[in-house]
DNA sequence: CCGGCGGACTGAGGCAGATCAAGGTGCCGC
DNA sequence: GCGGCACCTTGATCTGCCTCAGTCCGCCGG
C-alpha cells in the first residue's frame, strides 16, 4: 500500500473496525458498537524516521497507540548518556509512565503510524468502558514484569546473556502466540541495541561477532538476524552455566 | 503497642479503620462504609526476619499489602546471582508484577506484618470498588516509572551515582510529601544494597568510605546514615558532570 | 563514478568495579 | 566475659567491558 500525502498529514479518519493493529493492541477492549466513538477520539499521525515525537519533561497532554513501525522509548542524563527502556511496535500503547510531564522521550526509529489521544479523551474513553481500564492495568502489569527482566538483565548479566536475552525476546516479540521465528529483522542499529542493554556498541559489535563465529547465529544483513542454535542462547540467557 | 501472641499468629480481625497503614495504601481507596467488608476479605500475618513467604514461580494464589517492617523484592538466576528489584515498606502492595505464577520473590528484612488477600477476594474487591481498580491503574504506573529510573540507574550510572540515587530516593520514601529526612534508616544490608543497585558488596562499602571521607554523609551506625552534603549528592545522583 | 557519511567491525590499551583475601566490629546466647 | 557468627571494611590483584583509534562497507547524491 502506497503511502499518499493525506496519509502521512493530520486528523485522516479510517474506521478502527479495519484497523491491522487493533487485535494487537487496547482498542481490541473497545466493544464493536463503539468504534465509531473510537474513531472519532483518536487521530491518525505518521512519523518519520528519527522524528522525536514524545520529549521527557514535557507536559503530558497525549497519549499514543503505534499501529505500525517501531519506536524507542528511552531517558537522557544530562551529559548525554543514554538508556533505552525499551521498544515499542505495532499495537503498543505509550504514555502508561506518565505524571503530569513524560517520564521518557519517544523517537521513531524506523516510519512510524500511531493514533493520538488526548489525556481528557482517554479519561472518557475509560469511562465509558471499563473494559478498556482493565486493559490498562493488565498491560501496565506486563510492563512492570518486562522493566523487572530488564533490571535483573542489567545488574546481573554478562554483555552474552544480556545479547542472548535480547535476541531470544525480540524473536518472540512479532507475534507473543506464535512459535517464535528463527529469523528476527532487528529495526534498530548496534547503538540503540547498546543503549538498551547497558552495553557500548563495540561490546554489542563483538559479541555478534563472538555469536556468529561460534555459530550461534548467522547475519544475512547488520539487520537481519537467524538464530542456528536456539539452545544455548536460551541457556545463556537463563544465565545458566 | 506490646506485640501480643495473638498478634503475631494468623487472622487477628482489627478494624481497618484504626489501621496506621490505610492512609499510605490501596485500602484508603475503599470507602469508610465498605471498611467493614475489608476487614473479612484480609487476614493479618506476620512475618520473621529473613522469612521468604512470596516464592518465584509459586502458584500466584495471594496477593499482600505490607502494613509494618520492610521487604525486599527479588529475583534470581539459576547459579545465584540475585537482583532486588525493590524493597517495600508500609502500605506497600505486593502482587501487580505478576501472571499465574509469581515472577519474583519476596523476603522480610526485618519483622514485618502484612494483610494477605486471596487473588478472589482481592477480584471482588475490586468489583465493588472500582477506585480500587483506578488506585491499582495508578499504583502500577509509578512503579513503572520507578522501575525505569532503576533501568536508567542500572544501565547508564557509575557506582558512585547509584548509591547517590539510592540514598536520595530512600530519605524521601519515609514520607513522599514530607521534606526529605537527612537522617535515613537503611533497614537492609550492604549486600541488599549491592544486590539492588547492581554491585558487589565491597563497592557498596567502599562507596559509602569515600562518601564519608569526603564529608557527604555521616554513619552513626552502618544501618543509619545522616545526609550532609545534600546538594552534591543531588547532582551526583541526576548525573550532572 | 566518486566523495561523503552513517553505521558496523576490530585491535590495543586502560580502568572501574569484580574477585580474592584478611581482618575488624557489633551483637547475641550462655 | 567470651565464643561464635553475621556483617562490614580495607587492601591487593584481576578482568570484562570501556575507550580510543583506525578501517571497511553500503548507500546516497551529484
Amino acid at each position: 500500500m502506497r503511502m499518499t500525502s493525506a496519509a502521512a498529514g493530520e486528523s485522516r479518519r479510517e474506521p478502527c473496525a479495519y484497523c491491522q493493529a487493533r487485535p494487537h493492541s487496547l482498542c481490541s477492549a473497545v466493544p464493536d458498537d463503539a468504534l465509531s466513538m473510537l474513531a472519532t477520539l483518536a487521530v491518525v499521525r505518521d512519523y518519520a524516521k528519527g522524528q522525536v515525537f514524545i520529549e521527557q519533561g514535557a507536559a503530558a497532554e497525549d497519549f499514543f497507540n503505534v499501529t505500525s513501525g517501531t519506536v524507542k522509548l528511552y531517558k537522557l542524563l544530562p551529559d548525554g548518556r543514554q538508556q533505552i527502556t525499551g521498544f515499542a511496535g505495532t499495537g503498543h500503547f505509550l504514555g502508561l509512565a506518565v505524571t503530569d510531564t513524560y517520564t521518557f522521550s519517544v523517537q521513531a526509529i524506523e516510519p512510524v503510524r500511531a493514533c493520538r489521544f488526548s489525556r481528557s479523551r482517554l479519561r472518557r474513553l475509560m469511562d465509558d468502558c471499563p473494559q478498556v481500564e482493565e486493559r490498562l492495568l493488565r498491560t501496565a502489569c506486563q510492563e512492570l514484569i518486562a522493566a523487572q527482566e530488564q533490571i535483573l538483565l542489567l545488574g546481573r548479566k554478562s554483555a552474552q546473556e544480556r545479547l542472548a536475552t535480547f535476541l531470544l525476546g525480540w524473536s518472540r516479540q512479532a507475534d507473543p502466540r506464535a512459535p517464535p521465528a528463527e529469523r528476527v529483522r532487528l529495526p534498530m542499529t548496534r547503538g540503540d541495541i547498546a543503549d538498551h542493554l547497558g552495553l557500548t556498541i563495540e561490546t554489542v559489535s563483538r559479541t555478534f561477532s563472538r555469536f556468529r563465529a561460534d555459530g550461534r547465529i548467522r547475519t544475512p544483513s547488520s539487520h537481519e538476524v537467524v538464530i542456528t542454535d536456539r539452545p544455548y542462547l536460551e541457556r545463556l540467557a537463563a544465565g545458566a552455566v
